[in-house]
DNA sequence: GTCTATAATCTGATAGAC
DNA sequence: GTCTATCAGATTATAGAC
């Protein structure tokens, strides 16, 4: 009668545990990310708050998970870009397409962009099997760069600065525009003329 | 025997403002800047919370003079730049120096960083007369960009994106050092390389 | 101008019935 | 696994004595 009861468990509850992260993240774009309450997010899933604890541990537990959720999102997107139907790209149009969707990705969901690129939540620490994924995405952009023939940490530290601050200028000041996003070219190209190193060049 | 009596009370009055308002930039400092609370900030100064209202109709009034007493700070810093004993600079050199200025004021406190150009206080907004102090300093940016020959709104926002990527990269992921700090020269160079209009040039 | 007292509300989290 | 009841504490802000 009961195949695999057990397996049928942790699925429903994994399935639980999905939707109410899906749920946390209306309330956090509702509420701002810091306004995120356990009493919001139990309503919207139809719960009390007391009952998400048979969920998750803690709030804190709940960004955790957030965090880790969001860094999967850009991982697969960048891990996709590959399998593109325009197929196989010369490395600076690689670049300017990892740009493009890391700040298509940072504009199409601020509160997602303020829980992974900065520390809006004092306290807040991703657990380390959290940031994990997060370092991933910093070294597919790592080869995506080095591919360029701009492998320098200094290169590398200025591309994260340029990329991030064009997100961040976006989000702050002029949310759903497109006033900095439409420089991600202009900014790839400024980069590369001046990082690229030339074959048989010291770095 | 009471010769300005007024004055000497307003001029009192003044002083323990900016006496709490001195004590809310350390509190900030030590517990962050939404974990800034009227207890605290009381204790600092000796004073119990409430008597704060004497001084300040809100918190949010406390933050707001925060925000213009930062502003007002840069400000100065980039008026006197001008008056250093090196005397006049050619236009590169001065924005190279306006950049220096820039990034170190955004390391060496991050929490007036954090309150002067993102926006982590939800609910609060400058009040007129603050922000008018931050357009300020923005003009007076657009001006130096200008002398260089990048003059066009696209570099302005580059401008803005890059200098304020690399302070929130050194502040978020290295505080107190200089990883990012160092890059300053460099993005310059970078900079101007790329959006220098050449005279007789289409922008 | 500073205090005590207190309002009014929100918070994350636990205990235990069912 | 969800509920009720509740803890233990925080928060900003106001009223009124002195």
């Amino acid at each position: 009668m009961s195949g695999q009861p057990v397996e049928w468990r942790t699925r429903r509850r994994e399935l639980a545990r999905q939707q109410i992260l899906d749920a946390a993240w209306a309330v956090a774009r509702d509420h701002g990310l810091a306004g995120l309450t356990m009493r919001d997010l139990g309503a919207r899933v139809g719960m009390r708050a007391q009952s998400l604890y048979s969920y998750f541990p803690s709030k804190h537990a709940i960004y955790d998970a957030m965090f880790a959720q969001g860094n999967r999102e850009l991982r697969d997107r960048y891990v996709a870009m590959d399998a593109e139907p325009d197929g196989r790209r010369d490395p600076d149009a690689r670049l300017r397409r990892t740009v493009e969707i890391h700040l298509r990705f940072c504009a199409e969901d601020p509160v997602r962009h303020e829980l992974l690129h900065q520390r809006p939540i004092p306290g807040f620490e991703p657990s380390a099997e959290s940031y994990e994924v997060a370092v991933e995405v910093l070294a597919l952009v790592r080869a995506v760069l080095h591919d360029c023939g701009a492998a320098s940490p200094r290169a590398f530290d200025m591309y994260t600065a340029l990329t991030s601050g064009l997100a961040a200028q976006q989000n702050a000041n002029e949310p759903g525009g497109t006033r900095w996003l439409r420089l991600a070219d202009d900014a790839t190209e400024m980069f590369l003329q001046h990082f690229r190193t030339e074959p048989g060049e010291q770095p």
